[in-house]
RNA sequence: GCCACCUUAGCUCAGCUGGUUAGAGCAUCAGUUUUGUAAACUGAGGGUCGUCGGUUCGAAUCCGACAGGUGGCUCCA
């Protein structure tokens, strides 16, 4: 939900969601109803057509004119109320069984407890837990809806809108619900600003990374290698170096050390660190001639934990610290899929640190560090996000929940130390081996990424048996610090070339000098690549263009 | 994976309801030009219309499957 704009804002887009339906009723009778609520910059409606009719873009213009006739009839909205058995009645009258089933949870349960359902859009308030005997209608024109309001008087005041887009949605969220039709559209209150928001939405078409990664020559996708995979061109080749070469140079200095792992593992150690049975579905699998199984590895750190345990450590050793920046293979649904911000193989500059638990705060703070330098130099301002486990979902997590709570609490301590209050917490967030302190990046058109992680992990220790022999001579149970500072490489490039759109600092520029000629006359053209030869010998990045 | 829409030259796109050798701009190449502030002139090459199959006398155009893409849903260790 929106909770940042206007109240008369918010009611009116509620009530252009109220006139769609209206007009979608009049254009399809029979249509059955979902959900309308107000989202960011406008609404949608979920709806069910009659038959096998299916709405496509072409559709908006009869949905929009239908809409305007009913602004221009400026047709009061009243609000009355029902017990909710006749609500109930009602719904079964009108043949709407999805505000039937709401209704009926309504009664049943005094609230939806679906918490994929927002109560708000059942006509009750937020927070009302109590049995619910009553529930509130919209009415305007020949249109009656099951609605908590509010509403702007009368469908005349609800501003400039317009019809976006058309999209598949579970009902209620739901994977296994039927699927109906969602219709989005945008609203404001004047022509001005809906304008204004139509432009900012071409600007980030103009920006988006995919068409730029084309014009740029910096990445392609071939059919033959399948979706998902995106092939780095020399330029763009030059922006990845570019910009891990950075990541760890920052590392060095901070002790790290640089290892190697192959990409491959017997399933064995997946069945060891969780991942064969909490992942399975998304690791791609290779069976060997021999019939042996092995999969794609799916994150670094139990090839890490490996090297780690090779042999004894003492305390002296610790902490240890290994960075890798490698791909790894995530067998994702082949629909979620998108230029580079979802790939089947991502890169990531990751870096684990094995150390004793009081160590592992001035670890995280150093990560920190690191991260903090990297996201000024690229001009990204950060939000923190301490990402919890959910107490309601145990099962997902390793180890038990004290421990969860104990280290999460070190955590919020650290990030209060560092931000005070500045940083949001989000339950349910956590791998399922630690709690994480995530950061968002803002970029340059105001949008919010997740980019960096820093993860303590105390379930991977557990699982491999990683120790040291401490001061007296005893095993000790070690930590896992996780960190990865683009996390993906190939989403940190998805947001950094929407952010600067395409127009890169020259230290990472993959074309940092360009000498152009005013003529083709050989010994100006000879000149030119003479200078050009002299700057590559420096380091530069330079092409002659004589065109 | 699910729903809708889309796929014509390297890129951006025309090709109406199926009917002669499929077009344009940019880019490329060749020749001309050598002119100081954001697209010089002339010409040429380039497409089995995503793939496979079907309907039809005839398919870029209609149907199906598959692949790829876009927007959402679901998911994202």
């Amino acid at each position: 939900m929106a909770d940042n704009q206007q109240p008369d804002l918010h009611a009116m887009r509620h009530s252009l969601a109220h006139i769609m339906a209206t007009a979608i009723t009049h254009l399809y009778p029979g249509v059955k109803l979902g959900v309308g609520p107000v989202v960011e910059n406008g609404f949608y409606y979920d709806v069910d057509l009659p038959g096998d009719k299916q709405l496509s873009d072409e559709d908006f213009a009869a949905i929009e004119a239908e809409m305007k006739k009913v602004i221009a009839a400026d047709q009061p909205f009243e609000r009355f109320t029902k017990p909710v058995d006749e609500a109930i009645a009602w719904a079964k009258e009108n043949s709407q069984p999805y505000k039937e089933q709401l209704l009926n949870d309504l009664k049943r349960a005094g609230t939806t407890v679906a918490k994929d359902l927002d109560p708000e859009q059942l006509g009750l308030a937020a927070g009302d837990e109590s049995k619910v005997s009553e529930v509130s209608f919209y009415r305007n024109g020949d249109f009656t809806d099951l609605c908590r309001g509010p509403h702007v008087a009368s469908t005349g005041k609800v501003g400039a809108f317009k019809l976006l887009r058309v999209s598949g949605a579970y009902w209620r969220g739901k994977e296994t619900n039927p699927q109906m039709q969602r219709v989005y559209g945008v609203g404001f209150a004047t022509d001005k600003e809906l304008r204004q928001h139509l432009a900012m939405l071409e600007e980030a078409k103009k920006r988006d990374h995919r068409k730029l990664g084309q014009e740029l020559d910096l990445f392609v996708f071939s059919p033959l290698v399948g979706a998902g995979l995106p092939l780095w061109t020399p330029r763009g080749t030059v922006l990845r170096n570019e910009l891990d070469r950075f990541v760890q140079e920052m590392r060095d200095e901070a002790g790290f050390e640089q290892v190697a792992i192959p990409h491959i593992t017997k399933k064995d150690l997946y069945e060891k660190s969780g991942h064969w049975s909490k992942f399975k579905d998304e690791l791609f699998k290779i069976t060997t001639r021999e019939g042996h199984e092995y999969a794609m590895k799916p994150m670094n750190c139990p090839h890490h934990t490996q090297i780690y345990a090779s042999k004894p450590r003492s305390y002296r050793d610790l902490p240890i610290r290994y960075r890798d920046t490698t791909m790894v293979y995530r067998d994702e649904q082949s629909g979620e899929l998108g230029g580079l911000s979802r790939v089947l193989c991502i890169t990531q500059d990751d870096a684990h640190v094995f150390c004793r638990v009081a160590q592992a705060k001035d670890e995280v703070l150093h990560l920190w560090d690191i991260i903090e330098r990297f996201y000024s130099a690229v001009d990204i301002p950060l939000r923190l996000r301490l990402s919890l486990h959910d107490p309601a979902n145990q099962d997902a997590y390793m180890g038990p929940e004290e421990k969860w709570v104990e280290i999460e609490n070190v955590m919020r301590g650290i990030a209060k130390e560092r931000v005070g209050d500045g940083f949001i917490e989000a339950v349910g967030d956590a791998a399922f081996y630690g709690p994480k302190l995530d950061f968002l990046g803002r970029d340059a058109i105001g949008r919010e990424h997740q980019v960096a992680t820093v993860q303590f992990d105390f379930g991977q220790p557990e699982g491999f048996d990683l120790r040291c022999v401490n001061e007296e001579g005893d095993d000790e149970r070690i930590v896992m610090v996780h960190c990865a500072v683009m996390g993906s490489l190939e989403r940190f490039l998805s947001v950094y070339i929407e952010h600067t759109a395409g127009r890169f600092p020259v230290w990472v520029a993959p074309e940092q000098i360009r000498i152009a000629t005013v003529n083709q006359d050989e010994t100006i053209v000879a000149f030119a690549q003479d200078v050009a030869a002299k700057a590559k010998k420096l380091g530069l990045r330079a092409t002659v263009d004589t065109d």
